[in-house]
DNA sequence: TAGAAAGGAATCGCAGATCA
DNA sequence: TGATCTGCGATTCCTTTCTA
């Protein structure tokens, strides 16, 4: 038996201590040793035959790739990537305050789904809701994903627990028309309008900030969403709608039209450029101010919907043209949502259909004990 | 459907304007 | 002159939407 023998893979030797010693020439070109020594030359020669599986399946990683720290390729991932400032906000904050604190002093090779349900239950337990835990663990599933598929540091990634990456969203309030007409009159007035046409127009609430004179034809009944309005970090910046479907006629019931009626001769500069809705003072509109200028929370409690939020009055519009006969494709087009391409070739039909939901949504309205000053 | 990106809610602090 | 209001910026947290 020699001390030293060749293999078509690798090799094995005796060491002076008598014990067997494996290396390898890994597909990088470099000479490992295994990291431990074997009592015999058959343990040693089926670790080699392992190893070269590995490399054979595409599976291999260097050894060394595994033991970097899970803090510093997340906190490289997330400088590295390409995300817009929001999002990679958003990261650093679910990194650094879920992530980070439990898994960062880990290698990215020891983390494995055992480590994964464990986190995720200190988490839960440590009063993390739900959401956030989830969003933690997708963020994380996003970042070995990259040690797996791009940077090939890890063959697996830990982060493939079935149920782990969904929770349970309750479904939003919507308001009844009493209501809205309720919290639209427990408004400062210059905002009694914005109440009454995101109800009914299911507009979004940069896209209402943004309307401007010329976006509103009172005698068509219609009103234009050509942009929306960001709120940005350092500034308020007019761009398009969130996708090109944001752009569209959306047609108003005449309830809508008569507030907007009022609310133009009362409250709005002349011009076509002339901002719709404005503050008291007419600069643009900040969903922060604007909550605070009506103290929002309190006056949506005072007319009985307490937790309600502004964004839950375009669900509301969204469920009463449901209610008034539109069918998704025709709900998709007055919320401008994204995947209505056939909807768009045939706009003209759609528009038509559009002013019947409106007269729809104004029977019922008018149904429903519309009460107004 | 996963991953990514953006929108929105809520809140706070600061500074300037307004008013009694 | 001090109190209050308002505009604005920043931040954290959550939800919705888009794209590949």
């Amino acid at each position: 038996m020699a001390a030293n023998r060749r293999r078509r893979f690798g090799n094995v030797r005796k060491l002076p201590s008598a014990r067997w010693q494996a290396r390898y020439l890994g597909p990088d070109g470099v000479m490992r040793t295994a990291p431990q020594t074997f009592a015999t030359e058959r343990q040693a020669e089926k670790w080699l035959t392992v190893i070269e599986s590995e490399i054979l399946r595409g599976e291999w990683v260097p050894p060394e790739a595994g033991e970097i720290l899970l803090s510093d390729y997340g906190d490289r991932w997330i400088r590295e990537r390409r995300l817009a400032p929001r999002t990679r906000q958003l990261y650093e904050y679910l990194f650094a305050l879920h992530i980070g604190p439990h898994l960062g002093h880990l290698a990215l090779a020891a983390i494995k789904p055992a480590t994964i349900r464990t986190w995720r239950g200190k988490l839960l337990n440590g009063g993390t809701p739900e959401p956030q835990a989830v969003k933690a663990y997708c963020l994380l599933r996003a970042i070995l994903n990259t040690a797996v598929r791009e940077d090939e540091i890890l063959r697996q990634n830990p982060c493939r627990i079935k149920g782990y990456d969904r929770y349970h969203t309750p479904e939003r309030p919507t308001a009844t028309i009493a209501q809205v007409y309720g919290l639209a009159d427990a408004m400062p007035a210059r905002f009694a309008a914005l109440i009454i046409v995101a109800a009914l127009s299911g507009l979004r609430w940069g896209e209402l900030a943004a309307l401007r004179r010329c976006d509103v034809d009172l005698d068509a009944a219609t009103v234009r969403v050509p942009r929306k309005l960001a709120a940005l970090k350092d500034r308020l910046e007019f761009g398009p709608p969130k996708s090109a479907a944001g752009v569209r006629v959306v047609a108003l019931p005449a309830a809508a039209v008569e507030a907007l009626h009022e609310h133009l001769a009362d409250y709005v500069e002349d011009g076509p450029e002339a901002l719709i809705f404005t503050g008291a003072k007419g600069a643009p509109l900040r969903s922060g101010n604007f909550g605070r200028a009506v103290k929002w929370t309190k006056t949506v409690a005072s007319v009985g919907l307490a937790g309600f939020h502004f964004h839950d009055l375009r669900h509301t519009g969204n469920t009463l043209a449901a209610a008034s006969g539109a069918s998704t494709r025709e709900l998709m087009h007055r919320m401008g949502h994204g995947t209505m391409r056939a909807a768009l070739i045939y706009q003209h039909a759609t528009s038509e259909r559009d002013r019947e939901i409106a007269r729809a949504m104004d029977r019922r309205i008018t149904g429903e004990g519309r009460r107004r000053p």
